[in-house]
Order: C-alpha cells, then sequence, then structure tokens
DNA sequence: ATGCTCAATGCATAATTATTCGATTGCGGT
DNA sequence: ACCGCAATCGAATAATTATGCATTGAGCAT
C-alpha cells in the first residue's frame, strides 16, 4: 500500500488507471476495483491542480494517523517529499512537497534531533520550533541528510 | 460561484449533485456539466473522510492564492468558518471548520492585526503568533467580529 | 479434518464526474 | 450595424470511479 503513496508523491498522476500502470510494472496484481478501494482508505483524492488538469493527492489530514512502522520504513520516501530547509531565531521552516508536511513533521519527530523541541505541519510547511540553545549546525546536518542538492540558508533575526 | 464554497463549508456533500440541488434549491440554474467546471476551477476535491464516505472539500493549497478582493468580500463567508479561539501567552489558537484553517488564517494575516506577528494554519486549527507586548483584547475584540456566540478563553501561561 | 466467519478481491455494473461538441452570447474593432 | 473572436453553457457522451455481489482463502473453533 506504501507502494502507491510513493507513486503519488513521487510523479504527477491524473487518474487511478495511471497508478494502476505504474502498480503492475512494479509487479503488483490488482485491478481498478481493488485500487479504489485502496485509495479510499488511503485517503487519496483527485484534486485540481488549479492549471487545469488533475492529480491525485494525499489527504491532509490523514497522514498524522500513519503507523510508526510504516513511516520509519520509508525513508527514501521522505527523502523525495522534503525539499528546503530555513532558519530564522528559534524557528526552521521546512518546505515539503504539497501534502506531505505531516509525514515529513512526524520523521523529524521521530528522529529527535536535538535541539528540536517539536514541529508543527501545515500542508507543505512544517515549522520547527528549537530550543534556545539549538545547534542550528547540527540540526543542518542531520536534515540536510534527507534534502540533497538544497542549501540551507541560516537567518538570524532578534 | 463563492455559493458553492459555503455550501461544501457548511454541509456534508459527498457527491456534486447534492450540490447541485442546493444550488438550484438557492435560485442558481446550472447543470453538472458547468458544475464540475467550476469545481475544478475552485480546487474542490471529493476526498475520502476516513469513515468509509466521501467529502467535498476545498483544496488545502489553493486558498493561499485567493485574490485579496475575493477573500475580504466573502467576510460572511468566513465568518461561518471559524469557530473558535483561545490565548495561551504568545499564542493563540483558531479552530475552524475542517479544511478552512488556511482560508482563516489568509483573512487573519490581510487584515494585519496588531500585535500578530504571523499565522500557521493546518487543517482546522491555525496557530497565530503573537509579539510579546501584544494587546490580546484587541487582538479578540477584532477577532471576535468573526466568531459570533463563542466566547473567548484567555489562559495566560507562563 | 470440517465447517464457520470474516476479510479481501475480481467481475460486472452502477454511479459519478469530466469533456467534447455545438450553440449561444457578449464584446471590441472596423 | 456587422464581423470575427473568445468565453460560456447545456446536452450528450466519454471517461472515470465506486460498489453490489459472488467467490475465494485464511484463520480458528469445534
Amino acid at each position: 500500500m506504501l507502494a502507491i503513496r510513493e507513486i503519488i508523491a513521487t510523479k504527477d498522476i491524473a487518474s487511478q488507471d495511471e497508478i494502476l500502470t505504474e502498480l503492475t510494472s512494479r509487479g503488483f496484481e490488482l485491478t481498478q476495483a481493488t485500487l479504489s478501494r485502496d485509495i479510499k482508505e488511503l485517503q487519496i483524492a483527485k484534486v485540481p491542480d488549479g492549471m487545469g488538469r488533475y492529480r491525485y493527492r494525499i489527504a491532509p489530514n490523514q497522514v498524522a494517523r500513519m503507523q510508526p512502522t510504516e513511516l520509519t520504513s520509508g525513508a527514501d520516501f521522505i527523502r523525495s517529499c522534503a525539499l528546503s530547509i530555513e532558519f530564522s531565531g528559534q524557528m526552521a521552516v521546512l518546505k515539503t512537497r504539497p501534502g506531505y508536511a505531516s509525514v515529513v513533521a512526524d520523521m523529524v519527530d521521530k528522529s529527535q534531533i536535538d535541539g528540536v523541541m517539536g514541529t508543527l505541519a501545515g500542508d507543505d510547511t512544517v515549522l520547527l520550533v528549537l530550543r534556545t540553545n539549538a545547534n542550528n549546525a547540527l540540526i543542518t546536518h542531520v536534515l540536510s541528510q534527507w534534502i540533497p542538492d538544497i542549501e540551507s540558508k541560516i537567518i538570524h533575526n532578534a
């Protein structure tokens, strides 16, 4: 089932048939009927992207309910969702693919980085609340493992 | 078109036909074809609610792109989305209808209330980050215009 | 081992949603 | 006023998605 999430996170998918094609090409055997049911269960939806097309997307809320095992095993998956990170004072803002902020936030929580008090996830943004004596360099280092090719900017306000 | 947003914000809608019914009962004349197109334009989607049913919901991202005029003219609409507010220290938590946090947050941003540093929206919750010297009473006053019948609680933590 | 229950799945189809294809309307520009 | 031209809409239809029903198989108690 994770495969479905992975597919819609990685590719621009506009119909269940496309997902089906991907799935079968990866060796899964199922029909559109089961796919529809799986999608319902995973709370994945086909949403207009504002550019005249449709795209399958994970529903905003359901993410928070994912099981730890599911998440921790999906490190590669997460890696493709986190886009950038930027610091500001005692906070950091982590940008993700649309809809995946909660997944990434959970991942960050689970990795218990020293100096990170907690996270708050929107749709494509994660707010990290840092301890006042946080070592930003350390945090950057840990997080940058998940965010290849993107330089982290550090900005200090007040 | 605002009417569509209002309907899906107010009622539990599971199909376009239901929206259509609501619309016609309000005097609008259109067919499912146009409705589908409008819905696409408004970026409204049919998402599984995790309880075995479907529900039409505003897409999480699109909200941020709404035009000021659209927003400011939709004050009535917003008013029906904000549910309650509660203060704690330098923060305030504003509860909204599911899926509307972003809209409300944007509204708050746009109104530039003194003392509000910024907002972070989840799905049905908006976090307001306040300045340390913020005048909570003022903020309450401004915001309470949008939140009728709900007493604001003010709690001070450390 | 047998039979029962329950969950999962495919098939076929219903239900729903998107889009094509005219037809119509409104709007400059001449 | 007349002519494109573009936008918009409805009807019909295509495309897509959800689901009723039957079947299968796993787990389990007898």
